[in-house]
DNA sequence: GATCACTATGAAAGCGTTTACATCACGGAG
DNA sequence: CTCCGTGATGTAAACGCTTTCATAGTGATC
């Protein structure tokens, strides 16, 4: 009987001289049936290379086995770093990920989250809590459990990483040494609640002392080291001229880094940078990167364990909250301001 | 009719007063209804906030709309690059990425491999050929496109990018400027053809040069930062020390390029290092890191269209191959060889 | 006016599972 | 010896969609 097509449970039942039930049992409640059926059926499952057809399982059981993931980016370090140990977690107790990113478009990511909900996923795990009503729609109809990322809101699990202190700390340190005049790279700041939070932690904490933070000290760019570069040049241009910059990703404050020592502006003696990320190479350069340490791997870890947690029924309660604190890694990009 | 249930097609025939099938082709190819049809089941669909299952429908249709992709890592730099362009173009057709990771575990590839096939994935891109027996059965009986990148066999579509002449390149070009004594810190080689490549075109460069490679100057580690200096630390210990030191992956050479700087030995010169990969950050270290670009983001476009080729039928011939080409950049890092 | 091709629709049979519910055999309780 | 609970298995109805095939209606053709 050599049929090209995949062998399905019917097959295996027929093989076996069980009924197609007993199989399906013996696949997914194998302590309903005879040890002694089970082992034929297991034989013949084996010989003919059976393999469950998922897909049919979702549609019969109403369980996917499958969490949607939206990040903005699948190659930045941070969210790469999340990802990873996301999915590790997930796979070791049988959970596919479908990835989808949006690269801070709106529209992209309603659609990438409309077309995860249409795929019948169990779960969806999000970055962030402010998005574009259609897509909370979206989210909304989707009835499963979502796990928030970074930013959350109060109607859902969520992993929170504090980046308004994350800018503060920062922030605190450079004014601690005596900068008084601080620029500012950042990320855009429209569609993306992170990056908000981290340039109002600086804000705060330079009003603490008595220190605005003007527009005109801020250069909102993308995230990558080319564009601190570029900011950094916009802000050394300015007069007087900063005598700290924060970036606030360390890919920014990279660039920062990198354009200040190419101009021959030496680091940290006339100009200070801090980053905030912590990402790996940060620790290696030279000057090393003062930043603020984000648990980049941990926000993957806890965001798994909460969504696993709801899949199980073992958290029926209200939306729980994960705080991931931020500490403050200085190192030698920084120094107490000249003069 | 307050039913808290997603609404189905039925419900959406029955409120348009059309049949099932009919909304169905509504749907999915609307040139078959009457305009004046469809545009009351898609007023009914829209107010019931219909939103196709397609789990149901890839049950049905046999087609599912998601591509498995199982990538070694997803915070590495060059596979996040490609993922990244690869998600971008698939979501453009519709298609949503599984996305699995073993980290260079065998077994955690075949499991990952059989969960995306037993899944219904419509097509498969996996990284480099070389893989366990378990493995290869799984891809067999998968009997979907199967897309290979970096290295390839000829039974599958294929991207390459050609590691062995990447490191060919990088060796020539050291053995060009007078290097005879050159260390290698390449990534772990077992189960990783991309790397036993670069080795293999290091060799051969230096062979055709009547130079050998010893194994004591090949220093293998995990592919981080931090590896690249335990790496280069070994290699600096050896006497006569190296005069060049090659990394076969720029976070290798990196991490070789801080340590060098760390214990005060002058890069380039009384030391070059080169890299293979070209990483952002690669352009803006100083000295800027000699390295063999990689079209890592390239290579998840061609996948994709790759890819799409064959699931749409364009392409029903023999598995192709679209190889890539490597270029070296030379770059600050290295210089001629002392004395 | 009968025939034909064609279009728009409907009825119904799957797709491969899961899962009530029914059945049956068996053994212990009364 | 009958009754009933129990455990193993089977039957069949979903799950929500696609798709084949049949049907009815519409003009055009001879």
């Amino acid at each position: 009987m050599p049929r090209h097509q995949k062998p399905t449970l019917n097959d295996v039942a027929r093989e076996s001289g069980s009924s197609i039930a007993t199989v399906s049992r013996a696949m997914s409640q194998p302590e309903l049936v005879q040890p002694q059926t089970l082992e034929r059926i297991r034989e013949v499952a084996a010989r003919l290379g059976y393999v469950p057809n998922r897909r049919a399982r979702a549609l019969a059981s109403g369980q996917s086995e499958t969490i949607g993931v939206v990040v903005p980016t699948l190659n930045s370090p941070i969210f790469s770093s999340t990802l990873q140990e996301m999915q590790r977690s997930f796979a070791a107790n049988g959970f596919q990920l479908l990835i989808a990113s949006h690269e801070y478009d709106a529209a992209s990511e309603t659609a990438a989250l409309a077309q995860l909900v249409s795929h019948g996923v169990d779960g969806l795990i999000v970055v962030g809590a402010k998005r574009a009503p259609s897509a909370l729609a979206v989210l909304k109809a989707a009835r499963v459990p979502i796990v928030q990322l970074w930013e959350g809101s109060a109607d859902h699990d969520r992993v929170t990483v504090d980046n308004h202190q994350a800018g503060y700390l920062a922030a605190r340190h450079l004014v601690d040494i005596g900068h008084r005049n601080i620029g500012v790279i950042c990320g855009h700041l429209l569609n993306n609640d992170r990056q908000s939070a981290r340039v109002e932690g600086i804000r705060a904490a330079l009003e603490k002392d008595g220190l605005t933070l003007a527009r005109t000290k801020i250069s909102e760019q993308p995230l990558t080291i080319s564009a601190g570069r570029a900011g950094c040049m916009t802000l050394l241009q300015m007069l007087p001229r900063p005598t700290a910059i924060i970036g606030t990703a360390d890919l920014l404050a990279i660039g920062a880094l990198f354009e200040a020592q190419g101009r021959g502006i030496a680091v940290p003696d006339a100009l200070s940078i801090a980053g905030i990320d912590n990402v790996d190479v940060a620790a290696h350069l030279s000057p090393s990167l003062t930043t603020v340490d984000i648990p980049a791997a941990n926000i993957g870890t806890e965001a798994a364990a909460l969504l696993l947690q709801r899949l199980r029924g073992e958290n029926t309660g209200p939306a729980a909250r994960i705080a991931l604190p931020v500490t403050m890694v200085v190192r030698h990009s920084t120094a107490r301001a000249p003069g």
